[in-house]
DNA sequence: GTCATATAGTACTAAAATAGTCCTATATGT
DNA sequence: ACATATAGGACTATTTTAGTACTATATGAC
């Protein structure tokens, strides 16, 4: 597991669609026949993105959104941000007060540095990047991805 | 979002207090008392945890549950893919044949590569580590944690 | 050998999160 | 004015997750 949800993937890629083609704009049918995902949930994507100054809107006739930033300045994490709310490995990493034992968890300070771990990783992967196709064989032998593991070494 | 499980950071919890008295042989009843989780939950948990090799159960009287290795060798991954199953950003990741754009799409293979990533920060996070408590302070000021983010660059 | 203790496995119920849809309002170009 | 397209919110169904309960099995102590 550790799944993003459907949304962001459809979010993944109707954007990289849209990011073929910086330039144009694109309405939510156009999209709908671009990517095979059902028009209501298209437009809720939508939404959510230019809500997150992901895309911008143009309402009215001759409509449509397009990209707010060049595809080179938009990353994965910013549009699983848009889409689920703040990415957070545990309750306590975005809300307090929620969970009970809290005030004494010896790991909360540990799943912060993992939430920061990962958090790093996703947002290195640009809308630039979604554009290029990657084979599977390169991602598979293209290892380890990131360098320094030790870097993550807990200090006391 | 891009949360674990509850149970996931139950067991976060519980194998860091079993790693504290790794020498010890732990049954269920006193891993509730000593973490607050429920007593049918913690034992949920730890059935989970012994069938991936995590912990090893002694049955009976005079039984519980001991570390299969050292804190050193189980890390974070392990325990995510032992109570949520596999690591996986999206669906295609884990299961072919679910997702009806499979064939066509085109962000696959880059999933696959964030996939790889996330998976690559988790797993240099081990139960030793988490056994060393880390004030958030340390957390915040300890960037970058993953060095370098231009190995994540996507190859054409 | 039998009894108390503790895990193994499975099934089930309740709660929460997610996905997907629909309706009404608003903006804009022709 | 009208057709087109997004904005916002509400609602339902589905799926996932959490939590519990029950029966079976193993083992040490007496």
């Amino acid at each position: 597991m550790l799944r993003v949800s459907k949304l962001t993937d459809y979010a993944s890629v109707i954007l990289t669609h849209i990011a073929h083609y910086p330039n144009g704009l694109h309405t939510a049918s156009d999209l709908t026949s671009a990517t095979g995902v059902a028009l209501p949930t298209v437009s809720k994507v939508l939404k959510l993105l230019t809500k997150s100054n992901i895309l911008i809107s143009h309402r009215g006739s001759k409509g449509g959104y397009t990209l707010a930033k060049e595809p080179s300045q938009t990353n994965i994490a910013e549009i699983i941000t848009a889409i689920e709310g703040p990415i957070s490995m545990t309750e306590c990493s975005t809300l307090t007060g929620v969970c009970e034992q809290e005030s004494s968890c010896e790991v909360k300070g540990n799943w912060h540095l993992i939430n920061r771990a990962v958090y790093t990783a996703i947002e290195a992967v640009s809308l630039a990047d979604m554009v290029t196709p990657v084979r599977q064989q390169a991602v598979s032998v293209n290892m380890p991805i990131v360098s320094k593991t030790s870097d993550l070494k807990v200090e006391s």
